[in-house]
Formats: structure tokens, sequence, C-alpha cells
DNA sequence: GTTCCGCATGAATCGATAG
DNA sequence: ACTATCGATTCATGCGGAA
């Protein structure tokens, strides 16, 4: 399967007018935060943010198809001692240009920086925001299931009688269960807590995300031959990912900087690509 | 030091009034959320939720002294496949009201309840709001402080290298100077992250806080002798630990069953902290 | 006294069915 | 059409009794 990087210089309200309606299988992406990146985005004040925000969310739910999904990275900065309300406004905006906030996952940043200031600790953890177009989206959540914890050796050894029938909860909680039926497991369904560390290897953008990240929700809403944007692109991170699974991708950014070194990150993981799908063909005809 | 636990029955709104200005050092309560715990709170409609707590959050900042703080536990809950936004609206209008919204600690529920749904995940995570009246609270981050993790020591040794080298002046941040402070440090702060499993062994309350919850806060927000208010007392896990630590303590609770419970359980503890008092003064004159 | 091991429990959500 | 109830789904934990 071929897959293609496409990857776009300028702006991104101006350059989504070139995308396609509906032709888009998920959206991730980390926009500079409020303030932040300053030299490269000129700081949006932490006021004008939805603001500034709205047209470019407008425009990405022009480009989604019906059943894609939206994962926005992001998180609130303080603003004189607050947590500014930014990201909330954002999010009740957005509702109203028809997008639903289906879900708020926590990426818990294992390894953040240390420090310390008197009325705070260490912020560890953002958000994670999913948005979709409707109820009914694309989700492969058997791509992302997690080994099952410790407890499941001991606990499933021995089986009791009413391990075995479904037992309802007495407390009323309707919670009922049938033990017997996770015997042959070893695997289990993920939580919205998301425990990663960042990345430090990669000194050339600011605010890059771990890869698994992008990986995690790039596995669990596409599949193959699907179609992943980044509209802050940055240092490429989710095409990287996204080409190196065969989605196909397309990012956007304004600096020409992190443009060039994304353009020669593709041309490495197309090399990469053919060579594997080489090894393959070569396999395939013996 | 004498430590007093006053209880009151009734609405929590009505009884409020009873409690001086500026007289609570710190309030930790996990009110009802939207649509649960019917039988006792009726089961407040999520889009009713703001109305019916601004009331309540008024009184409360007009308890709680200046330098106070007020922690709210709690998680909105998904209706007709998004998730609902009575707390963000909620966040918003308590900030009209005058509070500040200093800080968002995640609880990190590591045995959240099981489920499979086709469109998202457990939800393994609730807020911890954190409200102040002024920018200037008191906080005693010492008390606080967790044993540095091997992850740590590692990171830190890894980081160390790389941070050595770092120009100070780039990274901006300052910390590639000091980080050689950390590394002989056997204790760090805490993250804005808190790993707890729920008690769910707690037969008397189907949602009870683990105790170490409001022990965290209270340790973090009080000292001996300051004055902690629970608004939703519940079973009383507030309360309890308050007592324990030797703060003066105030619960409020509209159901006549869990009252009585926490009545007897504050004369447990108090005859607990007699026999611990007796035991120290024998010691003494020893 | 420790350690091991059995077992009830839960701030849930979805879809179908019924009123 | 819109609400109410009900069944189905699923992990990790801490308690308490046993070894």
């Amino acid at each position: 399967m071929e897959v293609s990087a496409n990857i776009i210089l300028g702006d991104c309200n101006e350059k989504l007018k070139e995308i396609e309606d509906n032709s888009i299988d998920l959206i991730v992406t980390s926009p500079p935060y409020a303030d932040s990146r300053k030299s490269t985005y000129g700081g949006i004040s932490p006021d004008k943010y939805v603001e500034w925000f709205l047209p470019i969310s407008r425009g990405l739910l022009r480009v989604l198809k019906p059943t894609g999904t939206f994962v926005l990275n992001i998180k609130e900065k303080v603003v004189s001692g607050e947590r500014h309300t930014y990201v909330m406004r954002l999010i009740l905006e957005m509702q109203k240009q028809g997008w639903l906030w289906t879900e708020e996952f926590i990426w818990h940043k294992k390894n953040c920086y240390p420090g310390k200031w008197s009325n705070r600790f260490r912020d560890a953890w953002e958000r994670l925001l999913q948005f979709n177009k409707q109820k009914k989206f694309n989700m492969y959540q058997e791509e992302v299931m997690v080994p099952t914890g410790d407890w499941a050796k001991t606990r499933l050894k021995n089986l009791s009688e009413t391990d075995k029938i479904r037992d309802t909860s007495r407390a009323g909680s309707g919670f009922g269960k049938n033990i017997s039926n996770w015997l042959d497991r070893d695997k289990a369904y993920p939580t919205n807590v998301l425990h990663l560390a960042t990345e430090c290897n990669n000194k050339n953008h600011s605010a890059a995300f771990p890869k698994v990240l992008p990986e995690w929700f790039i596995k669990l809403f596409t599949r193959e031959g699907d179609t992943v944007l980044d509209p802050f692109m940055g240092s490429g991170t989710t095409i990287e990912v996204a080409q190196k699974m065969r989605r196909n991708s397309v990012g956007i950014e304004i600096s020409p900087e992190y443009f060039g070194m994304v353009k020669n990150k593709i041309k490495a993981v197309e090399y990469y690509l053919c060579k594997e799908r080489e090894i393959y063909e070569t396999n395939k005809s013996k």
C-alpha cells in the first residue's frame, strides 16, 4: 500500500482551505499554547486564544470525515496565580460550531520537569480533548489493549461457585459479573488516563510531544490507508509516526525551518518504507 | 491541644448560615455528582447542577478565611454520548462570585469502574479543583513531600548530563543550572496528579473518599488547630481524618442515617486521642 | 506475626425495550 | 418523539480469614 505524506508550508487557517471536505480520518494536534512559542506564532494572548482558534476549528470540522475524530492536546496556563479559562471557553464555543465533546483523556507526564513554586506543584498532566462530528465514529479499541494487571494471576487461579455464574452485586450498584469469562484473557481495555514519559531528545522543537502519543491515537482511531492531519505540524512527530504506520498524512506548518526539517524526515521514512516493501516482496516471491 | 468536631444535621445551604464569616481554613468536599446518590440528595439533573451549587459556593466563600482553600472533588458525567459541561460552567460562574480557580489536581483512580463500550474507555480520573479567595494562601508544601522513587534518581542522573551542558539562557527555564541540586535529595515535591484507589469496601457509603485524599489536602493546607469544613459530610471521612490530625472540624449532612454514623465515629476518635494524650503525658512525667 | 489467597465491591455507560 | 427502566458489559483493590 502506498501512503502519501503531504506537508504544506503556510498559515494553518489559509492552507486548510486547500483540503477537501470530509477527507480526514483523524486530526491530532498540539497547537501553540497561549503565550508560548512566541517566536513562531507571535504568542497568542490567553484572552484572545479562543477567538484565534475558532476559525481553525471551523476549518477542521469541515475537512474531517463524519466518522472521524479530532484530538486536541492543550493545557491552560497560569495567569497571575490563576488557571486561565480559555480551554473551557474554547470547548463551549466549539460545541456551538457543531463539535461534540466526546471525551477528555488525561496525559500523565510521568517525568515532568522538577521544580518548585511557592503556591503550586509541578504540573504533571495535560488534557487530550476528543471531539467528534457525530455520536458514531470509528474506534478500534482492540488495537490499544494493555496487559491485565497482576491481580489476575492469583485471582483467576481458583474460581468459586459465584464466580462461574452471573453474580449480581447486593449493594444495588447494578454491577453483575461472570468471572469465568475472563479465564483466557491476558489483556484488558485501557482507561482514559495515559501514562507516557515525555521525550527530551527532541530539543529542536519547544513543544514536541512523545511519539507514543500520536501513535496511540492513530492506532485507536484509524486503519492503514486512512488519512491523518496535523495543522500545527511543528517538528512533525505526528506526520512521521503516521507515515511509519502506513497512514496518509497531511501537515501544515508556518515556520520554514520546521518545514524543512520535516521534509527531510519524510524522505527518510519513505526510504525506510520502500526497503521494507522490497524485503516483503522478495520473501513473497520465494 | 483540644480539637472540636462539630457535626450538623440538615441542609447544607441552610446550615452554612450558622457558620461565622472567615472562620474556616480548609474546605474539602465531594458534593453529590449530577444524577447520582438519588436516595439522599434527590439526584440533581446535569442541566440544573450549576444553579443548584452556586448558592452553596457563595456560602462557602463567606465562611472561608482569606488565606484558606476550597478543594472540590467533582466529575462530569456522560449525557447522550457527550461529556456534559456543567463542571466547566460551574468554574466560570464561581469566578464571577469572586473565587480564584488556582489549580486543578487530577485524582487518578487506579481501580476505576469496569465496563466496555463501543465509543469510550473506562473513566479513571476525577477533578480536584482548588479555589482560593486571594492569590496568597496558606500552603505547607514540605508536609507532603514524597520519597524520591528510583525513576527519579536515574532520570535525574541522565538529565544532568545534558542539562549541565545546556546553556541556561537558551533553555530560559533556569532548570539547567539548578538540576544538580536535585541529585542528593531523597525527597521531592509531589506533582498535581494523585494516584489513589477508591475504597470500595466502605459498606456505609457508595462513594467514600479514600482517607488519604482529605489527609493529603489537610496536611498541605492546614496546621494543627486549624479548622476544616466538609459541607457534604457523607460517611464522614474528612471529619474523621481531620480530627485524628488534630484539626478542628465542621461537617454538615442532610441524611440522619449518615449523621448518626459519624457521631459514633467522632466519639471513637475522641477516645483514641484521649488515650494518646494519656500515654504522652505519662511518658513526659517519667 | 507475616504472608497468602478468596472474594465482594464500585460517583459507569450503552442500547434495547417498554410506557 | 421522548423519557424510564433494565440487562449486559468489565477490572483492580483491600479486607479478612487461613496457613
